[in-house]
RNA sequence: GUGUGUGUAGCUCAGCUGGAUAGAGCACUUGGCUACGGACCAAGGUGUCGGGGGUUCGAAUCCUCUCACGCACGCCA
C-alpha cells in the first residue's frame, strides 16, 4: 500500500506544480504542532529564495489551490510561510480498513528488491558460558534480522563461533592431565571413538578457565597446550575427534541458551569453518601483489587518500607465519560469498572494534574478495553498563554469566506478579518468563545500538513508561476486550472501520496509518528502537483512546463493531512490531 | 599525539537530512476506582540543548574554535 503521507505528499507536490513552482518544494513531514495541524510542509519558505518572493506569497497559492482537495479537511497557510494540513476523517478510515484487510501485514508491502544479507551476530565462544558482554550483538543482530525478514528480504544469521584456536589446545591439555587414560591420547589408537562425549557442559566450563589459569603461570603447561593446538590443526584424529565432542556439547548447550532468548541462527558457522579456505586466499593475495612483508608480518595496505588519519595496513599473517582473527574474518567471507553470494553482510559487533573492520572491509574489497555489488556494514553497539554507569559487573567485579542475570529478572518479574495477582506458580513463572524478556529485550532496543546505556533492572522491569512490560499489559488489554466481544457476539455484516468520534480516535487512527513507513524506516535505517518508538507512541494513543471510549457498552451496534475492528488493526500491529523486536505477549498477565 | 564518539529537565533517554512554544518516561504534586484489566488515565512545574563564535529569514540540528569524559590506534579477539 502506498504510504498516507506520500499520498499527502504528491497531492501538495501537485499543487506547487499547479501554481508554477517547483514540486520538489512539496515534501510533507508529520506536524510538531499537533494542537495546530496534522501534517506540515515548510517548502515555501525554501522556495522563497529561489523564486524571489515573500513565502507567504508561496504558501497562500498552494493552500488556495488545496482548499477543495478530497484528501483535506484543512489546508491553509501561517504566519511567515508554514502549510498546515488535516487529513479528512472518511479517507483515513478508508485507508485503515484496507491494512485492516491486509491481515498480517497491515499495508507493509515486502520489497520489490529482495536482498541476500549475511547478518553475523552472537559471536559466543566455544566452552564458555554467554555473559552479558553477549547480550547486545544477539537482540540487537535479531531484531534487524527480523525487520528485514519482515520486508521480504533473505536475511541469514550466523553464529560466528568462537571455536578457533589456542582455547582448545588448552583444554585439550587440561583433559590430557586429568584423564591420560583416556582413548583419545593413545597414538596408537586407530578404532572408533566413543560418541558420549567424556565431560558435561558444567566441566568443560570449569575446565576452560581453569586451563587458562595454568598456562600463565606455567611455561611448560602453555608449550603444551601450544603444541596441542599444533597437532590439533596438522589433524591429529584423537584430538579431532574431542574438538567435535567439545563443539557438540557446547553448542548444544549455547542452542539451548539462546532459544531463552527467542534467538536464533540460520548458520552455525564458526571461526574454524573459515580455515580450509586460508592458503589459497593468502597465495592470491600474494600473487596479485596486494600483500607484502612488513615488520615481519604479511600485511595489505589499506590506506585511502580521503583519510583523515592514519589507516594501519590490515595484518594477513603474524611474523611466525601464523593466522589471526584478520586472516580468519577474511577467509570467512570467501565462503560467505562463494556460497550464498549476499549483497550485503551486516556485523553486529561492539563498537570498539570499528576501526579493525574498516581494515578488514577494505581488504576484503582491495583484494576482490568481494565485489561493488556486495555492501559490508558495520553495526557497532555500546556498552551495557550497571547503574553506576561503568560496565556491567557481579557484585564481586567479574563477569556476570547471562543466565544468572536472566534468571534474576525471571525471579524479580514472578515477584511483581504475584505481588499484583494470585496466580499459580506455575502459570505465573511462565508469564514472568515472557515479561522478563521483553523487559531485557525492549530496555536495549529502545535505545540507539551504538550508544552506551544503562541496564537498570527497576526501570526495565517497571510496568509503567516506556517498558516492554507497558507494552505488553497493553497489548494484553486489547486481547481481554476482544476476547470478552467475541464470546458473546459476531461482528454484523458490513462492520468496518468507521471515520474518528473523537479527537484520541483520530490520533490512534493517524498513528496506525503510519505502520508501513515506520517499519521502513526501521529497516532503512537499521534502528530497531525507531520500531521501539513507534510502538509506545501507539501503545499510548491506544490508552488515551481506550480511557474516554466506552467500546463494551456503546449501544450502535455498527459503531462498536468498528470499534472492534481499530482495536483488532492495533492489536495486530502491536503483535508484528513487537515480534520484530523478538518478543511475544502472553495471553494475561 | 592522531582519530572518533558522547555531552539535551534531578535521573534515564528521544529529537540531530535546519523550521512555529526543545519532547517522553521516572521521580515530585494533584485529581479520577459503581474497574470494557486503575499494572491505567488526566492535570501541573522544571531546561545557559557543555561553552564561545559563525552561516541563515530561522540552529539542539550545519560550519568553526573550545572544555569535559569515553573509546580506538600492526603481530589479542
Amino acid at each position: 500500500m502506498k504510504k498516507l503521507m506520500d499520498e499527502i505528499t504528491e497531492a501538495v507536490m501537485e499543487a506547487f506544480q499547479k501554481q508554477g513552482y517547483d514540486p520538489k518544494y512539496g515534501k510533507v513531514t508529520l506536524s510538531n504542532r499537533p494542537d495546530l495541524c496534522e501534517f506540515q510542509c515548510n517548502g515555501a519558505m525554501a522556495a522563497a529564495k529561489e523564486y524571489k518572493c515573500a513565502p507567504f506569497v508561496i504558501s497562500e497559492a498552494v493552500a488556495e489551490g488545496l482548499k477543495e482537495h478530497p484528501l483535506f479537511s484543512m489546508a491553509e497557510s501561517v504566519k511567515p510561510g508554514f502549510l498546515n494540513f488535516k487529513v479528512k476523517e472518511e479517507r483515513v478510515a478508508e485507508y485503515l480498513e484496507e491494512m485492516a484487510k491486509d491481515e498480517g501485514r497491515f499495508g507493509c508491502e515486502k520489497t520489490k528488491e529482495p536482498k541476500t544479507v549475511m547478518i553475523d551476530y552472537g559471536g559466543p565462544n566455544v566452552a564458555k558460558p554467554l555473559h552479558v558482554g553477549h547480550l547486545r550483538s544477539a537482540i540487537i543482530g535479531e531484531s534487524v534480522k527480523r525487520i528485514g525478514s519482515f520486508l521480504g528480504h533473505r536475511m541469514i544469521g550466523d553464529v560466528h563461533l568462537g571455536d578457533w584456536g589456542l582455547q582448545m589446545g588448552l583444554i585439550i591439555t587440561e583433559l590430557k592431565e586429568r584423564e591420560p587414560k583416556l582413548l583419545y591420547f593413545q597414538e596408537d589408537y586407530e578404532g572408533e571413538y566413543p560418541k558420549e562425549a567424556p565431560f558435561t557442559i558444567s566441566q568443560l566450563e570449569e575446565i576452560y578457565p581453569a586451563a587458562s589459569a595454568k598456562s600463565k603461570e606455567d611455561a611448560a603447561y602453555k608449550e603444551a597446550a601450544m603444541q596441542a593446538t599444533f597437532e590439533l590443526q596438522q589433524g591429529r584424529r584423537g584430538y579431532q575427534a574431542l574438538l567435535a565432542h567439545i563443539l557438540n556439547v557446547s553448542v548444544t548447550d549455547l542452542k539451548r541458551n539462546y532459544e531463552n532468548l527467542n534467538v536464533s541462527f540460520e548458520l552455525w558457522k564458526g571461526e574454524s569453518d573459515a580455515q580450509p579456505f586460508i592458503p589459497a586466499m593468502v597465495e592470491e593475495m600474494k600473487e596479485k601483489g596486494f600483500a607484502y612483508v612488513s615488520e615481519g608480518a604479511l600485511v595489505v595496505d589499506v590506506k585511502e587518500e580521503t583519510d583523515t588519519k592514519e589507516i594501519p595496513p590490515c595484518m594477513i599473517l603474524k611474523s611466525d607465519g601464523a593466522s589471526l582473527y584478520n586472516t580468519t574474518d577474511l577467509a570467512t567471507i570467501v565462503w560467505r560469498m562463494r556460497d550464498y553470494h549476499p549483497d550485503e553482510i551486516i556485523y553486529v559487533v561492539d563498537k570498539r572494534q570499528e576501526l579493525y573492520f574498516t581494515q578488514v572491509f577494505r581488504c576484503a574489497r582491495k583484494t576482490g574478495l568481494v565485489g561493488d555489488n556486495t555492501k559490508l556494514t558495520f553495526l557497532g553497539f555500546g556498552t551495557m553498563n550497571g547503574k553506576d554507569g561503568k560496565p556491567f559487573k557481579t557484585r564481586e567485579g567479574g563477569v556476570m554469566r547471562l543466565e544468572y542475570l536472566l534468571d534474576s529478572i525471571d525471579q524479580e518479574m514472578y515477584k511483581k506478579i504475584s505481588e499484583n495477582h494470585t496466580v499459580e506458580e506455575e502459570d505465573g513463572k511462565r508469564t514472568a518468563k515472557i515479561v522478563a524478556l521483553s523487559a531485557v529485550k525492549y530496555g536495549d532496543l529502545s535505545n540507539q545500538a551504538s550508544k552506551d546505556y544503562i541496564f537498570d533492572i527497576d526501570r526495565f522491569t517497571s510496568f509503567e513508561g516506556n517498558t516492554g512490560p507497558y507494552i505488553l499489559y497493553t497489548i494484553v488489554r486489547m486481547k481481554s476486550i476482544l476476547a470478552k466481544y467475541h464470546g458473546k457476539k459476531q461482528l454484523p455484516e458490513g462492520a468496518r472501520i468507521l471515520p474518528a468520534h473523537s479527537e484520541s480516535e483520530k490520533a490512534l487512527m493517524l498513528l496506525l496509518a503510519r505502520f508501513n513507513g515506520a517499519m521502513e524506516n526501521a529497516y532503512e535505517e537499521t534502528a530497531p528502537h525507531k520500531v521501539c518508538a513507534y510502538v509506545y507512541d501507539l501503545a499510548n494513543a491506544f490508552n488515551h483512546f481506550y480511557h474516554e471510549t466506552r467500546i463494551m457498552a456503546e449501544e450502535d451496534a455498527m459503531v462498536q463493531a468498528g470499534y472492534i475492528r481499530l482495536l483488532t488493526l492495533a492489536k495486530g500491529i502491536l503483535e508484528v512490531c513487537i515480534d520484530v523486536l523478538g518478543f511475544s505477549a502472553p495471553e494475561k498477565m
